[in-house]
DNA sequence: GTCTATACTTCGATAGAC
DNA sequence: GTCTATCGAAGTATAGAC
C-alpha cells in the first residue's frame, strides 16, 4: 500500500485500528466530500490521534487509494459473483451505481482530476469493470435476438450507465426532473427484450 | 452576492479586481479541482494578495457562488439562443456539456454535497435548466411523430444527458469504452428521426 | 509493533491603514 | 473605495518515545 521505499515505518496493514481509520476516511468522503477527509478530521471521527493516520497512511493520497480500493475489490467481486449466479440485463443495472456507491464515485472521479496516482488506480478500475459488463451485456443480448441498426451491446451499457450516473448525481441535488419517466422505461426494457 | 448583513465593507460587483480572481479561481476550479480554489492560491494566481479576496467575496462560499452564476447565467443564455435560432435535437444535445463545461459541473456537483448555499443555487439552476430544454424537445419530438411505447420525451431527455455527462466525465481520466459507438448512434438520432 | 510530541505550512477571516 | 497587517485554527508530515 506504501508507494514507494520509505524510511520511515508503516503499521500492519492487518491492524484494527487502521481499519477503523479506513471506515472512518470512507464515511466522511461519502458525507462531506474528499475537501473533508483530512488526517485531523478522520482521526477524530475514529477517536484517534490525527498522527496515526500518517503512521497506517505515509500520505493522505495512500489513505484516499486504500479506501478506494477496498471498495472497489468489494465491488468487482460482488458483480461477477452475482453475474454468474444470474446473468441478466438486471444484474447488470443492479451493478451501475444506483445505490449509494454512486456518490462514492463522483468524489473519487473528482479527486482524480487532480491527483495523478488516483487518477491512474480509478482508470484502471473502470476500464476492467467495463470491459468485464460489456462482455455480459454481449452474451446477454446476443441471446435475445438482434438489435436495432446502429445498437450494438457496447451503446445499450453506455446509455444504462449515463442514466444511472444522471441519477445518481442529481438526486441528492433534489433535481428529479425525468427520473422516474426513465427508470420505468428501462425497468420495461430490462423484462422485456 | 453577499449572504447577509455585515458590518465588514465589501468591494464593488464591478470592480476589476474582483473580475479577475473570478477569473482565477474560475481556472483554478477546472484545472486543480474545488478543493485547489483557497483564497491564497486564488490571489496568487490573479497576482493579487490573499486578503483581497476577502474584501470582494465575504466567504469562500460566496466567491463559489459568484463563480457559478457567471458561468450558468452565460450558459442559460447562450442556451436560450440558440434555441430561438436553431430548435433542433442537436441544440439541445449540444447544451448538454459534452464540452468543457462538464469538469466544471462535476466540481460544482461535488463541492454541492456539502454545503448547503451551494447546493441550493445549483438545484435551482438545474431545474431550471431542465424545464426549458423540456419544453423545447416536447415540441421537437412531436413535430417529428410519435414516440415508441413508454419513450416520452422526457425519457429521451435524460438518455442524452447522461450519456454526455457519463463521457465528459470517463473521457478526462482516459476510459473510453463504448463512447464513439454510442455518440455515433446519437448522431445517427439527431440527424435521423 | 504501536502511538505521541512536535515542526512547519497553509487556511479563512477580521480590523484597521491608506 | 481599496488594500494591508495580523490572528487563530487547521493542514500534512516526520522523528522519536513507549
Amino acid at each position: 500500500m506504501t508507494t514507494a521505499s520509505s524510511p520511515r515505518r508503516i503499521g500492519a496493514e492487518d491492524s484494527n485500528t487502521r481499519a477503523q481509520l479506513l471506515d472512518a476516511a470512507e464515511q466522511l468522503l461519502l458525507e462531506e466530500g474528499y475537501a473533508a477527509v483530512t488526517s485531523r478530521r478522520v482521526a477524530a471521527a475514529a477517536g484517534l490521534k490525527p498522527q496515526l493516520v500518517h503512521y497506517y497512511f505515509r500520505t493522505m493520497d495512500d489513505l484516499f487509494l486504500a479506501v478506494f480500493r477496498r471498495r472497489a475489490d468489494e465491488g468487482f467481486a460482488l458483480f461477477a459473483r452475482a453475474l454468474d449466479e444470474q446473468p441478466s440485463l438486471r444484474t447488470i443495472w443492479n451493478s451501475l451505481n444506483v445505490g449509494p456507491g454512486a456518490r462514492f464515485n463522483l468524489e473519487f472521479v473528482a479527486l482524480a482530476n487532480h491527483r495523478k496516482a488516483i487518477r491512474a488506480e480509478i482508470a484502471s478500475y473502470a476500464e476492467r469493470f467495463r470491459t468485464l459488463q460489456l462482455e455480459a451485456i454481449s452474451l446477454i443480448l446476443e441471446a435475445r435476438g438482434p438489435l436495432p441498426d446502429g445498437m450494438t451491446p457496447e451503446v445499450v451499457l453506455v446509455v444504462m450507465a449515463g442514466v444511472a450516473q444522471l441519477i445518481a448525481l442529481e438526486r441528492p441535488l433534489g433535481v428529479s426532473g425525468g427520473h422516474d419517466a426513465t427508470l420505468a422505461f428501462i425497468e420495461r426494457y430490462l423484462d422485456n427484450p
